[in-house]
DNA sequence: TTGTATGCGTTATCAA
DNA sequence: TTGATAACGCATACAA
């Protein structure tokens, strides 16, 4: 039992100790514990004296040693915009699945919904000599922000949730567009016609697809939505902004005396919003008015009453992302495959916050 | 222009390039770069040409090789227990926070709710020489998975959410035993006489500490809590237990016919369990009955109505955490700050879930 | 079947 | 004022 009272750094065990300790080679040693193919020509006797001397040692490969000397770090850059954002997170925990039993580690950091300090980290990242760059965007982080020249890294960039126009940069996200259909369908054939939309702030992708999806499907059954209760909230800087933004445009939608008995909000914050101001002006979910989000963010089963959302399937567009960024690093990989867009499939998951239509709604709608 | 098709690994930029572009050794660029004090020995020319044949070059320094050499990493390892857990993930935010302005980056892993992944995970921070741990528990993880031999790795360890009782891990965390009094008081002074308390899992420290804490207060006060109106939720293995175990625990207060005009839960998970149940029996919040959560998780403040709660700062004790590995790293530092713990005081948030004992509710708590 | 030597990019020591 | 050079821990081509 050796003291452990030494001030730091321990100075850790290394391969010349290991060889040391059975008196080989180092070369010998290296082999032996990568396994590699020549270690089997040194005799049994060797190899298993050397791992036990390695294990007897605690002898721990010194990573950084190793990225040092084969030029790879194994290690991917993630950049999310805003780690507390309930999106983001199980996006990670895909990445880390889909990272983890090919070796790589990612290295994490958050943007802090901060457009200056993204450039920032990205050049930590680089100096750690990151081998690929994945980006987990939200929707405060506008194009901006992330074009500036995210091409010119170096390395392959992959982003999530957001769709970027580069010849370079690969992105991964939902079929906002199929969303928006569904969203609609969903409400519409629960018998709801007069259906009010708030929509993104303008300047998001995101609220235009979902609304080009969501009038597809009006066209497709020859439904006319009232253009009167189509909305949006604006821009803002705020993670939680949607929610302000729900709250304030159900609000003007009901002093403006419209009826509506159904609501198809922007996303689950949102829609969150929305039900605070219907509660508050009285009216009852659902049983007078419908709401659906979008995102399926995990508060959205935890809410009273539970709420009807599209899901994103995040962590599976995390292990896309990973494993995409993986074949994208393999020597050639960019040749074989460059910048794609790949769509994940939205699902709608039907909870307590829409109903089939009922009287009580059906009266309210009537205008 | 270089045509950038190569295949990887790209070939970087390093001193030695630098050296050559402007006909000076290794060693004056790497003085310069990183401005040394020896550095100002150099001609202001020499120094000014260095620096704009780096920039020109693009420069970029190998952190991996100066770890290697330096043997020092700048990395702290951060095993968080379940990133989607929100009460982790401002956590996070506070630990980036304190780590970036002295040059550490925290390298993130999720050890995704399983003791397994746990060790080895801490294992693949070791390779890569992390200089600290910290590492941050939730509800789930159980004291076993933990204690096992933290105090073996060779970095100092600092561990957020949790009491351990170790002579060289130090513990950040909230104060439970305040936020019970505080959860109790708030009630209390609003006039609620008969009040469910529903505890979390017996085998949890947070669950005994919040317990005595409300029972402090009782007595200061001369007030007897009623025995029958204390429940408890059982242990469980999934994030979202809490929720059902909240909502389990409240069906069961009623259908015992039990009466109370407010709740205590553990925390806001079972806040909302709770809320849930109450809803669907019929029971209005807060006009018939008040409840109580604990955490302040970021989902208090978007249902509705609202939850009042005792409020965590989690980000601060993400904050102390770094800070304390921070200065436990520095050479002798173990040495003068030890193992310690260090708890941050809650505070209470009312939100709209509580109110004043009304008429109504007077009438359903009389039993 | 095993060992030696070299270099990865940096920093630090010593010499010029 | 500046430049060689060794060493950090490891992997590999080459020798023995």
């Amino acid at each position: 039992m050796k003291k452990t009272k030494s001030s730091r750094p321990m100075k850790t065990v290394t391969l010349a100790d290991v060889a040391r300790e059975c008196n080989v080679s180092v070369s010998s040693v290296s082999l032996v514990l990568n396994e590699k193919p020549l270690a089997r020509l040194l005799s049994e006797k060797t190899r298993s004296a050397i791992r036990v001397a390695a294990h007897k040692l605690g002898y721990t490969p010194n990573r950084n040693a190793q990225a040092l000397r084969s030029q790879r770090s194994n290690t991917i850059g993630v950049v999310v915009f805003d780690i507390a954002d309930p999106f983001c997170t199980l996006i990670l925990k895909g990445i880390q699945a889909a990272l983890e039993p090919v070796g790589m580690l990612p290295i994490i950091m958050d943007a802090t919904n901060q457009g200056k300090q993204f450039e920032q980290y990205i050049a930590l990242m680089l100096e750690r000599r990151v081998e690929g760059l994945i980006v987990v965007a939200n929707w405060l982080l506008s194009d901006k922000d992330i074009t500036s020249n995210l091409e010119a890294f170096g390395v392959p960039v992959v982003i999530v949730g957001r769709e970027v126009e580069s010849a370079t940069v690969s992105s991964v996200l939902v079929d906002n567009e199929a969303g928006g259909y569904l969203a609609l369908q969903h409400l519409h054939q629960m018998g709801h016609q007069k259906i009010a939309v708030i929509c993104g702030p303008k300047g998001l992708q995101d609220s235009y697809r979902r609304l080009r999806g969501i009038e597809r499907y009006a066209r497709s059954i020859r439904f006319t939505l009232d253009r009167s209760l189509i909305v949006e909230i604006p821009d803002a800087a705020d993670p939680l902004a949607g929610f302000d933004g729900g709250y304030e445009a159900t609000i003007e939608l009901l002093s403006s005396k419209k009826k509506f008995s159904a609501v198809l909000a922007f996303d689950d914050l949102t829609a969150l919003g929305v039900i605070r101001a219907l509660h508050e002006i009285g009216l009852r979910v659902p049983d007078e008015v419908s709401v659906i989000g979008f995102d399926d963010i995990p508060a959205a089963s935890l809410t009273t009453p539970s709420l009807s959302t599209i899901r994103q399937d995040m962590s599976g567009m995390g292990v896309t992302a990973a494993q995409h960024i993986i074949e994208l690093i393999q020597p050639n990989g960019s040749a074989n495959s460059s910048a794609s867009i790949r769509l994940t499939k939205p699902v709608v998951v039907a909870r307590e916050s829409t109903s089939a239509i009922t009287r009580d709604s059906r009266r309210l709608s009537k205008s």
